[in-house]
DNA sequence: TGCAAAATAGAACGATCGTTCGTTTTCTTC
DNA sequence: GAAGAAAACGAACGATCGTTCTATTTTGCA
């Protein structure tokens, strides 16, 4: 089967294309020129544009997994697993930083465009926000996070460091935007973490479970 | 000079044009259909698609300084100020739910393209950011926070709730993330907050006045 | 009211877009 | 190596894009 092997080097090239133009940048005409095929034999494989850009969403997410999910989940469960799973998403970002994260592009270019594409984008994003909410909710399980964490209020703001330094490293160009956002989780791990907090935490936080050590950071 | 009235009234269709389907979305021809003109017409006024984009991008910069910054600007330095501009940028984009923000979807169609339209966008977004990152100074000279908080990061952590607010509330349209915003900004608040943090403060307008207590300087 | 100037309309341009279709090349398999 | 299937091509389509040009209407002012 040819046609496996030239399909996936299209969505690769593909992927790189709408990292850089965004999912509606993305044109036939242009990915045919990187693939130096023609426009027709580009779109046999996909049937549709459509079709195109959800492909593309898949891989990303595929890749996505494989990168950030997969390895931070061999991680032990609570705060290390979940510094795993922030620490391999902001190395991710960075690396992005000259090419661009399709699910923030995305997000912002189909939050008013209704239609298949916006619906996988929304199903994959929300994926893996539900898979941070659970890493979240295991580290409060665990101890290692205040018993009254809000998931949902703690991811909320975590997610919003990474979209902090996308913005700030893609769009302004400021330097030291990773390093801000290392400094903001650090921060907000210090709030709602359990125990002996650091800085101004008024202590004396019902400790639920078993009282478990807290791990270091190395 | 009919040719001002007309011109405005085509900017402002332009605005909520470009607020739902993004700057690059805007094209000249679905903006004559609405303001029920010709495409010559209307590209009279411009001389050219770029210059609407900037020109809209100017007027956006206009009115968030007209609704947000210059009434904040009239709160008492300090805390009070800082309140008053975070909370009119989260009812400004609150607002935006259902027309989007100019600023955000503009940041990240233009981050990778270069041009006119992103210089200025770039400016502006720089502009705002300039301006609450003297109002955080203001507030650390004030003796509200505390002397060794870095700005610069404080506003870092600061604008990713705002864009996380803009992502859950329009892309995944999640209920409460309005709440989520403003709790976490008092979060933050409370731990850059000078001396005897009161704890949680009340969310809601900024009261005005002077007679503020808290000052006392470490 | 008349007239120059400003404003708008209308048609057409080249380019690009996604898509269709018939042909030709390239693989796969006997 | 030949037959049949799969893959890629090339030309063309209608639509839309920004832009240009000329004509027509509308406006502001003497």
């Amino acid at each position: 089967m040819k046609g496996q092997q030239t399909r996936a080097a299209i969505l690769e090239a593909a992927l790189g294309l709408a990292s850089h133009m965004g999912l509606e940048g993305l044109s036939i005409g242009a990915l045919a020129e990187v693939t130096r095929m023609s426009k027709s034999g580009v779109f046999a494989h996909f049937g549709s544009r459509e079709e195109l850009q959800i492909s593309v969403v898949r891989e990303y997410h595929a890749k996505f997994e494989e990168e950030v999910f997969h390895p931070a989940m061999r991680e032990p469960r609570g705060l290390p697993r979940l510094r795993a799973l922030f620490d391999r998403w902001v190395r991710r970002v960075s690396v992005e930083i000259d090419s661009g994260c399709i699910y923030i592009s995305g997000a912002v270019e189909f939050d008013d465009r209704p239609g298949p594409v916006r619906d996988a984008l929304v199903m994959m994003v929300q994926t893996w926000q539900d898979a941070l909410e659970r890493a979240i909710r295991m580290a409060i399980e665990e101890g290692h996070l205040k018993a009254d964490t809000e998931p949902a209020q703690m991811l909320f703001e975590v997610h919003g460091l990474i979209l902090a330094l996308h913005h700030d490293a893609r769009f302004l160009r400021h330097p030291g935007a990773v390093e801000r956002a290392r400094a903001a989780f650090d921060r907000v791990l210090s709030h709602y973490a359990a125990g002996a907090a650091p800085a101004r935490a008024k202590s004396g936080v019902a400790r639920r479970g078993g009282a478990r050590p807290i791990p270091q950071r190395t």
